[in-house]
RNA sequence: CGGGGUGUAGCGCAGUCUGGUAGCGCACCAGUUUUGGGUACUGGUGGUCGGAGGUUCGAAUCCUCUCACCCCGACCA
């Protein structure tokens, strides 16, 4: 391609929506270009590249012995009432309504239309397994869209989903797309981890999220420094620490903390570490009260609360119904003396511990020299925080390490949950009718192009890895005004188009600078500088994107050396 | 939805406080120049100042309403 003819308009400035580097350099590079929030086009070099993401994808998962399908966007609400989740997906589901006023929805995922399908065709053990896929347009409409690409509201998404006659083949259907994942991810050229995850809203059993490591990911996820173990920090179990109360501390006092409401202004006021606060929330779980009360320094996991309580939606209660449980204003809710709620659970963290600071369910008072068991009870203890560095890991004991993650895909184990909602039956081989075991699995494409670019880039631009760039080689004429050099360049880009690279063509009448500039903005892998000076002596510069290099190559052999380069 | 912020040319911004009929840089077009790290100069195209209503002789500027977008939080691939 031909610099004077691509449509890639790149700008020098990075645009002032544009916060995570990611979304900066697509828009620099002349890749993407926003028309709502969370809503973008995909330019030709964008295309480009989630072409490469999708050749990847379908190889692979082809191979895993999946089939690819096309579903509809468009899907009318009555599988999804169906299944329960036209009155659970809530607002992000966008709805509408066709001219006869019937209901439907743009899919934000599509078991209910994978489950309908294979329903209607497949009822027999004999057609089992089955795995189906698709590469397609979703739509949530997210509350907050942000960081470009990374959480839009429409995405392309690579899902599939399959079908298994019991169990034990649902299992290896499942290791099956785990492989597939693994080696997606790795010819995608990402640093990922495939960590243990929640099921979520998606619901089931067994599930993996592949997160792609950056600082700058939305997830926070541990990874055992000993031995594979790795989870989201919501899943992450951590175990009841070896309960040695110690002696009792000092009898309860009562200190004023005029104002200070947080663990941090009263750990800084008291003088006293975070770490011996006990820090009371209370939550309403499903419209009922509790207490739950994790040490100052640890969070409140509220997924793991959720599943313990078995509510449907648990949070933090509103400031008036704390005050009614307290007594007290938000930032003194204590345990010592506490009637107003439901029950009191404690993380693990909080048994037996000594010496601690609470607050007085009074306005600007804490309670010291607080003891666990003496001063209040609990009525039990769970697990209930998010794992931090330097966790035991659950599975060795080791310790556990915190990373922040990118999740380019997530892979669940269903279970039975949708085939039974929606009757996918099949007959086995005594003639019995059992609902099909399922699995579901994810993969963000455009999330994919994103993630790559925030573990491989640099000041001046994007370092894509070479999997997934959009031209594997840029041609660089340095100097339009001699006719030598232009014409070297016509000759070398035509014998890389013949040899079946992928090559742009710098043929703009722009200087050196601007060339190199927009080279290193775009990307490619590898960089061939061609001037007046080298050619005198039949070599051309050769840059490898990333890389400090430069390298001298003769023109004789040239094809032949690129594409050794690109191996 | 709560908190904070921003809307003026494709991009980045000034002008708003103190009303007088819109400007700078980049990009784009024409020409000259330059040619190994965004060359220089000249000329030029392009804007209902987010939208509606109001105040005023006169509104980008003041008032009211509204919309969009960004960031933080609660939600999720």
């Amino acid at each position: 391609m031909r610099m004077t003819r691509l449509h890639a308009p790149t700008l020098r400035e990075t645009p002032k929506d544009a916060e995570v580097v990611s979304h900066q350099l697509l828009v620099r590079g002349g890749y993407i270009r926003k028309l709502a929030a969370g809503i973008y086009d995909f330019l030709p070099l964008a295309q480009r590249v989630l072409h490469k993401i999708n050749r990847i994808v379908r190889e692979e998962m082809d191979r895993a012995g999946a089939q690819e399908v096309l579903l509809p966007a468009v899907q009318p609400a009555e599988i999804w009432q169906e299944s329960g989740r036209w009155a659970k997906y809530g607002p992000e589901l966008l709805r509408m309504k066709d001219r006869k006023g019937g209901d439907f929805c743009l899919g934000p995922t599509h078991e209910e239309v994978i489950v309908d399908l294979v329903r209607r065709d497949v009822r027999s053990w004999r057609a089992l397994p089955l795995n189906l896929y698709q590469i397609q347009t979703k739509f949530r409409d997210e509350i907050r869209p942000r960081a470009g690409l990374m959480r839009g509201r429409e995405f392309i998404m690579k899902d599939a989903y399959s079908f298994d006659t019991d169990e034990d083949a649902a299992n290896a259907s499942y290791d099956a797309m785990f492989a597939a994942y693994q080696r997606i991810f790795a010819r995608c050229g990402l640093d990922f981890r495939p960590v243990e995850a929640d099921t979520g809203a998606i619901g089931g059993s067994r599930s993996h999220e592949f997160q792609v490591l950056a600082d700058s990911g939305e997830d926070a996820i541990v990874s055992c420094l000993e031995c594979h173990y790795a989870a989201n920090v919501e899943q992450a179990e951590l175990d009841a620490p070896a309960g040695d109360a110690g002696a009792a501390g000092p009898p309860l006092e009562t200190v004023p903390t005029p104002d200070k409401r947080t663990i941090a202004e009263v750990s800084g006021f008291l003088e006293v570490a975070a770490d011996r606060f006990v820090k009371t929330l209370i939550v309403d779980a499903d419209g009922t009260l509790h207490a739950v009360l994790v040490r100052g320094d640890h969070e409140l996991n509220e997924i793991k609360l959720a599943k313990l309580l078995d509510a449907d939606t648990v949070h933090l209660a509103e400031d008036a119904q704390v005050v009614a449980a307290t007594g007290a204003p938000v930032g003194f809710a204590g345990p010592v003396g506490l009637t107003g709620v439901e029950s009191i659970i404690a993380d693990h963290a909080v048994r037996g511990l000594r010496d601690a600071v609470v607050g007085a369910n009074a306005a600007d008072a804490h309670h010291v020299h607080v003891d666990e068991g003496r001063d209040f009870t609990v009525d039990r203890f769970a697990d209930l925080r998010l794992a931090v560095d330097g966790d035991a890991c659950p599975r060795c004991g080791g310790r556990l390490k915190g990373y922040r993650g990118i999740e380019v895909g997530h892979v669940f184990f269903l279970g039975t949950r949708y085939s039974e909602a929606m009757r996918c039956n099949y007959l086995d081989e005594s003639g019995r009718e059992k609902p099909m075991v399922m699995g579901c699995y994810g993969i963000g494409i455009t999330r994919i192009m994103a993630a790559a670019i925030e573990q491989n880039h640099d000041d001046k631009g994007i370092v894509w890895p070479r999997g997934i760039a959009p031209y594997q080689v840029a041609i660089l004429p340095l100097q339009m005004n001699k006719a030598d050099v232009v014409g070297a360049a016509e000759k070398i880009y035509a014998q890389l188009v013949d040899a079946g690279l992928e090559v742009l063509l710098d043929d703009r009448n722009e200087r050196a600078g601007a060339k190199f500039a927009d080279a290193e903005l775009i990307g490619t892998p590898l960089r061939i500088a061609i001037g007046g000076r080298g050619l005198k002596n039949g070599i051309v510069e050769l840059k490898v994107r990333g890389g400090e290099a430069v390298e001298k190559i003769p023109l004789d052999g040239l094809v032949d050396e690129i594409r050794s380069r690109l191996q």
